[in-house]
DNA sequence: GCGCTTAGC
DNA sequence: GCGC
DNA sequence: GCTA
């Protein structure tokens, strides 16, 4: 009798519940079965295929073999055994998990080539920005932005099907052209397939009556607009307003600062950001940002990073390899202020940095948040760095058109300017005055990120997106491997640990996924 | 029938 | 809406 | 509810 069995079963590729069944199956049998794992450990059961992947999800340094003491990585079909015996079988080797050998192992379906079966997951597919299937796939979204909109019995949910649709003919291999080709495929069921056979024969009754529908251009005129989603939309419309203009007229309109900015330069936030603009902006940043901390690292993240050549904001994304980066993005804001680049901003915590808990980052003489790692704001770029088509326009020509105040910068640096400074909004004026007045810049949406370098690579596969590859790497992880992936970190339900990553391509071997380019995730 | 990404304000 |  |  073996009574020194000391059972581990591995979490991932399970399904939470049919994982609490199998751990409640072997208690009722008095097997010893462990919540985490640790050196007692004799057996481990997994569902994953070879030892190493095991071995590189258990986080054990196990890169020597640990002679007799190591344990039995063993399949499920020798758990089920087990339970059926009521007691833990004999193992062989048919039980124990394939280990690597040099070559990858042959994914089963299509034998000899290079390409993995398509896959059910986005984020396990390449989905390149120009692709085979245009058309279809903006098509498919327009049913997801009305879904998104309509929102009526819980519409989201089908808004993410449409997407997951479109998302699959993105990165479908071929043109189809033939709705069956589109058969076995997930994702893609009855109704996708009813509009694509649809559209292939020239005529789509579902789509054309929402695209002449009014009530929708003035949904997605209304949440166009920088603070207004789905149900303020739907409030303008039920006010009989037809027109931005209708909003910007009205005096009882919401106080929240996004909607007062958005409207007044909702002219310039339309506009779409070109990638040059956003190139220069960051150099810019750049620039500045390394006389305030040197060492830093500035990375342009969104859809800039992805080869999108147009985009709705900037995201750039800091960290600093010394972990010196507590106060920087307040200091940088104020830099900005100071040479007049600042319309608008607020600021956002992070609940998962060490320091944010147990020191005292309070307000600060000045009343200004003093640790903060988000920012989402507006700020003023000059004309001629968003016409300039790639010209040879130096950057310091481009700084200088935002500073009228510029000859006092350097020597301004701790020098508090005029009078109350509000929080949300620059300057005395009302939004609208600055907005009509005569100008020589252009609003432009910009989103700033601080992260510690111990997150960074999490933070960057997050900023770089795009959303719905985010939104699918994030389930699988939760439904493959259960654990919980955010932009801060890759946690173990269980254990509350995190999986260190030092590079993008890190946090895509923990996540046991082929690595997909930044081009490569326009899901 | 249930679940559908995760987080801050 | 789609997959389990 | 809106934003990333
Ligand atoms: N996890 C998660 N990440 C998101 C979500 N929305 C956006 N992100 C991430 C992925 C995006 O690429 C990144 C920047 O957001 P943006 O709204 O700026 O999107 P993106 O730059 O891709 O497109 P854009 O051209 O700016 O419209 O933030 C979300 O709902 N969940
Ligand atoms: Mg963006
Ligand atoms: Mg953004």
């Amino acid at each position: 009798m073996d009574d020194q069995v000391v059972l581990y079963l591995m979490p991932h590729k399970i399904q939470k519940k049919r994982y609490d069944d199998m751990k409640k199956a072997a208690k009722c049998r008095k097997f010893t079965i462990v919540d985490d794992f640790s050196p007692e450990v004799t057996h481990i059961v997994t569902e994953f295929e070879t030892q190493e992947q095991a071995v590189r999800h258990i986080g054990l340094n196990t890169t020597e073999e640990n002679n007799e003491q190591s344990p039995e990585f063993l399949k499920i079909s020798w758990f089920t055994e087990s339970i059926k015996a009521r007691k833990p079988v004999e193992i062989q080797d048919h039980h124990r998990l394939l280990r690597n050998t040099q070559e990858e192992v042959h994914v089963e379906g299509n034998e000899g080539a290079s390409e993995p079966r398509f896959s059910e997951w986005a984020c396990q597919r390449s989905t390149p920005l120009k692709h085979q299937n245009d058309f279809l796939a903006t098509q498919l979204e327009i049913l997801q932005k009305y879904a998104e909109m309509k929102d009526e019995n819980h519409d989201y949910s089908r808004a993410l099907a449409f997407r997951r649709a479109s998302c699959v003919v993105k990165s479908f291999p071929i043109t189809v052209t033939n709705v069956n080709q589109l058969n076995g495929i997930n994702h893609v069921g009855p109704h996708s397939k009813r509009v694509i056979g649809e559209l292939l024969d020239g005529y789509c009754d579902e789509i054309n009556r929402i695209v002449n529908e009014e009530w929708f251009e003035k949904m997605k005129m209304f949440t166009g607009v920088f603070g207004v989603g789905p149900s303020t939309a739907k409030k303008w419309i039920e006010r009989g307003w037809t027109s931005i203009k209708d909003a910007q007229e009205s005096t009882d309109i919401s106080k929240d600062w996004r909607v007062q900015w958005g409207l007044a330069f909702h002219d310039d936030l339309m506009n779409p950001v070109k990638s040059n603009e956003a190139y220069r902006f960051t150099e810019i940043i750049q620039t500045e940002a390394e006389k305030i901390l040197p060492g830093i690292v500035v990375q342009l993240t969104g859809g800039f990073r992805r080869g999108k050549h147009q985009g709705h904001d900037i995201d750039i994304l800091f960290t600093h390899p010394n972990g010196e980066e507590t106060g920087f993005l307040p200091k940088l804001l104020t830099r900005l202020e100071k040479l007049n680049m600042v319309l608008c901003g607020s600021h956002e915590s992070s609940s998962f940095h060490e320091k944010v808990l147990s020191e005292d980052f309070k307000l600060t003489a000045r009343g200004q948040l003093d640790h903060f790692e988000k920012w989402l704001g507006i700020c003023k770029l000059p004309k001629d760095l968003v016409s300039g088509d790639d010209a040879q326009i130096p950057l310091s020509n481009g700084l200088e058109k935002c500073t009228e105040i510029k000859e006092n910068v350097d020597s301004l640096d701790d020098y508090e300017p005029k009078a109350k400074k509000q929080r949300k909004c620059h300057g005395d004026n009302s939004p609208f005055t600055i907005a009509t007045s005569e100008r020589d810049w252009i609003a432009r949406r910009v989103d700033f990120i601080m992260s510690p370098y111990s997150q960074y690579y999490y933070a960057l596969v997050g900023w770089t997106g795009s959303k719905q590859f985010n939104r699918d790497l994030r389930l699988y992880s939760q439904k493959v491997l259960n654990r919980k992936l955010t932009s801060h970190g890759f946690y173990d339900f269980t254990t509350g640990k995190t999986l260190p990553a030092n590079s993008e391509t890190e946090v895509f071997e923990n996540l046991n996924l082929q690595y997909q380019h930044p081009k490569n995730r326009n899901c």
